[in-house]
DNA sequence: TTAGGGTTAG
């Protein structure tokens, strides 16, 4: 390709910004060869702006070689350097530019390099660094500029601390665009939903940035309603989407509660606002079918990202896979990824090992955690020894499991010692599950499951008086269960089941449909769980209250209303273990429907009928 | 050249 004459500086610097905000390889690339040819590779600004269109289009190898090239970089292409790093290296590599920008090449840091150095600090969540670099900004000539004051108002929101963000904020004598944005992410993303709604009305004009700003903020601190609610709102008013940005926030917020009607309600509208190949939001969709137990769909998802499947599609995907218990899948997956040269990350490890997990492979998940740091230089973290602790423990290599956890390079937390119990408890080792409670009951003594599990432990061995203590101590200790809900969406409708109560209304059918149910068990040799004691209850009630206790409540309706003919879809909080599966198989095989079932371990509040169909076209 | 909005686990 020729450039037709005359070719200014400015068209092109214009033309590399394009290539930066557009991702366009083959042209940044062009002009690289083009500035070479006209000896203007040197002057100011095209280095930097060349090194931000590689680091743009993905082509950091190029970006470092010309940054190599510059023999006296100025302070513009060291801030794009530092960005970059910021970006996508470590906090460690970071620093180790910045202190060459200082002593190499004598740079002091301007506005520029001081907004990227808070950046880097909320990107590595390093608040001792964060408040450091604030004193010298306090201190230096550019104590009032907005964008560095933007910049520590995110790094202290991303750090938990909104109100020493609020405090930064309110420094700020002229309030731009760029800190309002700033303000209303991180009051969202810290949960304060009452201070940035009213922050956000209060702005003259609301783009898509702040609309996003907002709406991811709630999504990702567990306002996934508020999130889809708002983002209704952003439609009526008639913000335009020009980006994948708020659409991922909204479908991950879908995937979140597994509301697969508005999922696809958003994967029609990405598709129409010709969104199809980002990858992104392709990640995100894969992520929301898979959380919607729709795994056919979510793999067609994957499939669809056919150029540049990123790591966090392959890990969506292997995760995906292993929580539907398709341990091959995942394997498999995870050779294709490798082989295809993209290098997996922390996460991968984790999705790989409970994949491993599920299907008892445990020579493979030991494989798998060695070869994170011997092939891939990540360091296992507490995380990955969990997960391999609760590979030995499912598999009842519970010695190997109790070694672990005395050897890891970590101070075991509460889930560590909670899948080693239960693990006792699943294989009958009383004596080790008793040591174990003990660990945990003093680790998290307010903590209702402990409680629990020691109560099981004890009911395993036959130790009554040991159960009514345990159950006397959480009384007198005033803890609760907190209660399961289990929700299912039937049609345009989502309706939410907490255990032991029964809406009024369904009480009858709901009768008649256990019965049913009970009979067909019964056919067929299945002896439900009778553990609990139920005094003084017919037998219908009796019935009634076994599910009731056990969360099968959704079940059963979900068996109802497949009944009248419609779709089921059970989803998320149905603890999917035991005689549970049983009932499952049971439904299906008599509704002759599919029922797909989602375990999950978060809760989730949820309101008949909002959000329902149309609302976002 | 910088800043504010995004997707994967637990």
């Amino acid at each position: 390709m020729q450039f037709p004459p005359p070719v200014t500086a400015q068209i092109l610097l214009s033309l590399l910004r394009s290539a930066a905000s557009s991702q366009l390889p083959a042209l940044t690339r062009h002009i690289h060869a083009h500035l070479l040819k006209s000896c203007l590779l040197h002057s100011s600004p095209f280095p930097s702006s060349l090194f931000n269109a590689y680091t743009k289009s993905d082509l950091h190898l190029d970006a470092y070689i010309l940054f190599d090239e510059i023999p006296h970089p100025d302070i513009c292409l060291y801030s794009s350097l530092l960005a970059a790093h910021a970006r996508y290296n470590s906090l460690s590599s970071f620093l180790s530019i910045f202190r060459r920008m200082i002593s190499v090449h004598f740079l002091l840091p301007d506005d520029f390099v001081l907004a990227t150095l808070v950046n880097a600090c909320a990107r590595f969540l390093s608040l001792r660094l964060g408040r450091q670099v604030h004193a010298y900004v306090l201190v230096s000539t550019f104590s009032s500029d907005d964008i560095v004051k933007s910049s520590l108002v995110d790094m202290y929101s991303k750090c938990g601390l909104p109100n020493d963000a609020r405090w930064v904020f309110d420094s700020i004598e002229l309030k731009s665009f760029v800190s309002l944005t700033a303000m209303v992410s991180g009051y969202a993303a810290n949960g304060w939903i009452a201070e940035a709604l009213e922050l956000f009305w209060r702005m003259p004009e609301r783009s898509v940035f702040v609309w996003t700003a907002l709406i991811s903020g709630l999504v990702r601190s567990g306002n996934g309603f508020e999130g889809l609610n708002l983002f209704v709102e952003m439609r009526r008013e008639g913000t335009r989407i020009d980006d994948a940005f708020v659409l991922s926030s909204v479908v991950s917020a879908s995937a979140d509660m597994a509301m697969l009607a508005i999922g696809k309600q958003l994967h029609c509208l990405s598709v129409s606002l010709g969104y199809e190949s980002n990858m992104m939001l392709g990640n995100a969709f894969v992520d929301m079918y898979a959380k919607c137990s729709d795994i056919a769909s979510s793999r067609m998802a994957f499939d669809k990202i056919l150029m540049n499947k990123c790591v966090v599609s392959w890990t969506t995907m292997i995760v995906g896979e292993a929580q539907h218990g398709r341990a091959e899948e995942s394997l498999a997956l995870f050779d294709r990824m490798v082989s295809s040269g993209v290098k997996p990350n922390e996460i991968t490890f984790v999705g790989l090992i409970y994949a491993c997990s599920h299907i008892g492979l445990v020579w493979k998940g030991r494989e798998l955690f060695d070869s994170m740091l011997k092939d891939y230089g990540i360091k296992p973290s507490l995380k990955h020894y969990t997960c391999l602790l609760d590979l030995l423990s499912r598999s009842g290599h519970l010695s190997e499991a109790e070694s672990l956890i005395q050897i890891m390079p970590y101070e075991p937390d509460e889930a560590s010692w909670a899948a080693l119990l239960s693990a006792c408890n699943k294989h009958g080792d009383i004596q080790l599950g008793i040591h174990v409670a003990d660990k945990l009951l003093r680790l998290k003594p307010q903590v209702s499951s402990t409680y629990i599990l020691l109560s099981n432990t004890y009911a395993i061995a036959g130790k009554w008086d040991s159960v009514a203590n345990a159950r006397k101590l959480m009384d007198e200790m005033e803890i609760k269960k907190q209660p399961g809900y289990s929700w299912i969406e039937v049609g345009r409708e989502g309706c939410l089941f907490q255990a032991g109560v029964v809406p009024l209304h369904m009480r009858e059918n709901i009768l008649a449909l256990l019965k049913e149910l009970m009979e067909e068990m019964k056919r067929r040799g299945y002896v439900p769980d009778t553990s609990s004691v139920l005094h003084d209850l017919d037998e219908d009630e009796k019935e009634l209250q076994l599910f009731m206790h056990s969360e099968r409540l959704a079940v059963a309706f979900g068996l109802l209303k497949s009944a009248s003919g419609m779709t089921i879809r059970v989803l998320k909080n149905l603890r999917v273990c035991g005689d549970c599966h049983t009932v499952m198989k049971l439904i299906s095989s008599i509704s002759g429907r599919e029922i797909v079932v989602r375990d999950a371990n978060r809760f989730h509040h949820f309101e008949c009928g909002r959000c329902s169909c149309g609302d976002f076209w």
